[in-house]
DNA sequence: CCCGAGAGTGGAAGCGCTCTCACTCCCCAC
DNA sequence: GTGGGGAGTGAGAGCGCTTCCACTCTCGGG
């Protein structure tokens, strides 16, 4: 492996005005320059990141956590899609994206150390839970940091992007009641992560207002088969709800199912509701009505939060809301 | 962030022997020991990565490449399951993996440049293409590496994993031949691939043996939609097919939609085997009969193979070819 | 009693890079 | 003609670590 020294000799200059050219190259006279190139060119020279590294004490490489199990990671569009804006912002400016899915518990401590050891120079979360308690670690240590969906806890200290769950939630249940449901279910996300929490919060708000009956809830967490046994439950404990406004679309899916095999009609028994509107939303049966979930924008925004971060334009924390989106199918 | 000079100071002995005694402790007094490890605690001292990679050269990361678009990734278990399997190998010797997803062009370039880098110590190919050459281009650079799946160029110079897909291929079109099919189609996966190439051979293979006509083919590109396209391309043009060899299960699944439109029994009316039984196939109706892919091994294997390497315990190519196991269900 | 081996230790070099600082030009304003 | 300033450059320090090498000290064997 050539080294910068070799480059500079080779270009006939000093290792200070090859280190210039090579990055940015202002301050450096255009003959200069092209030496330099031409040597990089001929002895192929990469720089050692390393090196680099070690006098700018910057790594150009972004840690994307996601603190949860694998199976869910991959199985849930919703990664996929975040992943893949934000790997696009960041390689913009030549970020790397290193992707840690951490379970709780060990391999959280481990991806702790990880982070505090200088690997990265800034992280995106995704998904987080209450218990991991992220958002505080990270403002402790100081790593800039941008969250998609609010913290639970510590959500003061870090930037972050959030839809507007409750909101959402809350128009979207209407759409049941408007249509004359009377006993509305719902089939939540898991209790320690604010889209789990705030979804719940808009549903009740929304059943709440119009004098129905809130007692038919059931917790699940995001899977298809999830809602599917959530759902199984809820025609057990509550066999008269007419309307179900499932926390996601993948939920949903599973909920569909459910319903089919206790033989009852989607909307005209019972009319659903999902969120996200991943895809998986238009190719149930029936099509899903449901929220659209801003994902893209999302992690495009978080992405931005944590560059203004990284280039010290700004350290106080910062939160972006995105307003729901009605998605009508006909599932309700 | 301290460094460890003070922690060498604090606890009272050179910053050699405190190297020494953080990275194994051979030829370390216990007593020494001890103290740099109090020193350690009490300091919250964390190796700086990049100044002890610039001397060891070497950066404990590995890289799991996936020549492939994240959609495709996302969607398609058998890469949930291998990243899970590799990184649980890999993190056993404290090495990170840091996923790569790179579509063909621009950004293949800018991955193999991340490679030549010396950002990580070694590499495991996922899903490998023909036209992206990444054997010779590894092999060029004299990066360790270990491919899952044979890659089509360059095979002999890199060590990898591979089922015999082939032999499974042709074991299962056998099934369909043994109930009485006699004209059995197939959908295969991309020809620059050869899970693609080498299943259609083992499906050629058996139909020609039995003296079966084996012009119903059509390519595919291992996604749902891709596989109920193909199935209502392979209806179309050969409306006599009795038997589907299909090769993935999700390819199949999309098959079995498209049978279903058509108005076709599985498997009277046509019978219908996949590949790779990675628990979609239990869940399509009627679930598949399909052939095992031992994903987690091939895994496992591959990312022993690449220790092997690192440990510079071998430098020849090594291959390992697992052999298909059947599993009967009820589609054909 | 001496010598050699081996264990334990510290000094110091050096990994490849960036960046400060001091220097030399050269040009323009006065 | 002089002085000031900006552009371009190179020497050199230093980032935090590992590791070579030379050294001391403690044994045990002859």
């Amino acid at each position: 492996m050539p080294t910068l020294d070799e480059v500079a000799r080779l270009a006939g200059v000093s290792r200070a005005t090859a280190s210039r050219a090579i990055n940015g190259g202002s301050r450096v006279s255009a003959k200069a320059a092209e030496a330099v190139a031409e040597a990089v060119q001929t002895l192929g020279y990469l720089p050692n990141p390393a090196a680099r590294s070690l006098v700018t004490r910057r790594t150009e490489t972004i840690a994307m956590v996601v603190p949860e199990s694998d199976e869910r990671v991959f199985a849930d569009p919703f990664f996929a899609r975040t992943l893949h804006v934000v790997t696009q912002v960041l390689s913009q400016r030549d970020l790397q994206v290193v992707l840690l899915i951490a379970r709780p518990g060990d391999e959280m401590q481990r991806t702790l150390r990880y982070l505090r050891g200088g690997h990265v120079d800034g992280v995106i979360v995704v998904s987080h839970h209450r218990n991991d308690a992220l958002a505080d670690h990270l403002a402790a240590i100081r790593l800039p940091a941008a969250f998609i969906g609010r913290p639970l806890t510590g959500a003061e200290k870090v930037s972050y992007t959030d839809p507007d769950n409750v909101a959402g939630a809350r128009e979207v249940t209407k759409i049941l009641i408007e249509r004359g449901c009377r006993h509305i279910g719902t089939i939540t996300g898991p209790a320690d992560m604010s889209a789990g929490t705030d979804r719940a919060a808009g549903w009740r708000a929304a059943v709440e207002d119009a004098g129905l009956p809130c007692d038919a809830i059931v917790e699940s967490d995001f899977t298809e088969a999830g809602g599917q046994a959530a759902c199984e439950q809820l025609l057990r404990d509550h066999p008269d709800i007419d309307g179900l406004m499932v926390a996601s679309d993948l939920m949903a899916s599973g909920a569909l199912r459910a319903l089919g095999a206790a033989g009852r009609r989607v909307p005209d028994d019972v009319a659903v509701v999902g969120y996200d509107d991943l895809g998986i939303a238009e190719r149930t049966d029936p099509p899903l009505t449901t929220v659209k979930n801003p994902i893209g924008a999302m992690a495009e925004e978080a992405a931005r939060l944590l560059l203004a971060q990284l280039d010290g334009s700004t350290t106080i924390p910062r939160r972006v809301v995105f307003a729901p989106e009605l998605v009508r199918r006909t599932s309700a």
